[in-house]
DNA sequence: GTGCGGTGTTACTTACGGTAACACGCAGTC
DNA sequence: GACTGCGTGTTACCGTAAGTAACACCGCAC
């Protein structure tokens, strides 16, 4: 069999692909989410055929370019998330990683949490399709997961510790990425302002706070 | 002055615009949130320029559409957050209300937080826009606003509580949906069960917590 | 009757995702 | 050296959907 030919040509067409990744990258970093097909050929300096040979459709393109970033974040919050510290501090790193993340390349944070996607003609099932969270941004999803598994692994909750650890997960996850995007529309407080405060909101400072005094009366 | 009519004309336009946010919501519960212009002008058995002049542009309709639940759901957590009993059951009725109606109406839902807009060409600054969140899900942010203001009103968290409830109010509500939207998905539990996870972590037990025994050492 | 504003239509343009069919270049083979 | 196969690239096209222009009907004041 041809075997190192094969692999010298897989070598070849994985080479291209980066390159074209990295231009998709610079469009999507320049225009946004709605960068079209034909921005991001141009800019790698070919015409969309190719890069539908290469990525199957825009879902594809932007599952791989996705898969890039979240890969690259995923990892640092890992780290934040494993150092050697308490569970406040770690806590505090993690969402530090992610809003600096966000905060320093928000056209691909947008890119990632906005796809826009939208599948036309096909799927006519005249039942209500239950398919919610099937399109949503895999990003969230991928990021609840990883968290859930860490708070598994490291937490004693008692019985129905997986399924708990699984709902934390998405649960800290989307407070983080809904606060984060509040707060980089609108920058009311610093990073470590808004780190501190969502940090305080998972402490229970929300149970353990008093009632404002002259308030309705209970 | 002919003010008479002119609110007689008002009125009437008003009425075909309530029957043709009626229709645009019956599509929309079919379609999902990709229903065109088309599908929704021949639901109401009109055509598509008419729905241009009463909505402007697809953003418009969105717009008006979303207002209509986003008011309805507002209206339902307002009354679950201001039920007469102590602060952890009306957080726990807040979460199960969103979670009732989400779980009502997938597809509306759907709708609301993924609207898949995009704006072409216009905004060529090329300077790295920083709109972030300008396209974001605006029922996302009017919740976390008026959690915001809720907290505000009923908590004393000392100096700096506005800011804090409204980091608190973001937070909350991204929590709610982000797992929201994975339950959907997956539903890994009943509805009561995620009701009370969610409520145990904002009750501070992520930190309370106590460290698996036999994980890395720390 | 005649102009006039509101409601409706058809028919079009533009843009984008996606595809078909064709053209070049470069191995390896007879 | 011509032939074949394959990967890489192209142009030119289709379908769909947003948005618009121009025209048609209708009720009503004057």
């Amino acid at each position: 069999m041809d075997t190192t030919q094969r692999t010298e040509q897989q070598r070849s067409a994985d080479r291209r692909r980066r390159e074209l990744l990295e231009a998709a990258d610079r469009v999507v970093l320049r225009d946004g989410p709605q960068a079209s097909m034909n921005a991001i050929a141009a800019e790698a300096g070919i015409t969309k055929p190719i890069l539908y040979r290469h990525f199957g459709d825009k879902g594809g393109l932007y599952a791989a370019l996705a898969k890039r970033h979240t890969d690259a974040l995923l990892a640092s919050l890992r780290a934040a998330l494993d150092a050697p510290a308490d569970r406040r501090e770690r806590v505090e790193a993690t969402l530090d990683t992610y809003l600096a993340a966000i905060e320093a390349r928000p056209q691909v944070y947008r890119f990632l949490m906005h796809p826009a996607e939208g599948s036309q003609s096909g799927d006519q099932s005249a039942d209500q399709g239950f398919d919610v969270g099937k399109h949503s941004a895999p990003l969230l999803r991928r990021m609840g997961e990883e968290l859930a598994t860490v708070i598994e692994e490291r937490l004693d909750l008692g019985p129905g510790t997986q399924q708990l650890a699984r709902v934390w997960g998405h649960g800290i996850v989307g407070m983080m990425h809904a606060a984060g995007d509040w707060w980089l529309g609108e920058r009311p407080c610093t990073r470590a302002e808004l780190v501190r405060g969502l940090a305080d909101l998972l402490w229970g400072r929300l149970a353990a706070a008093g009632d404002k005094v002259g308030g309705p009366g209970f």
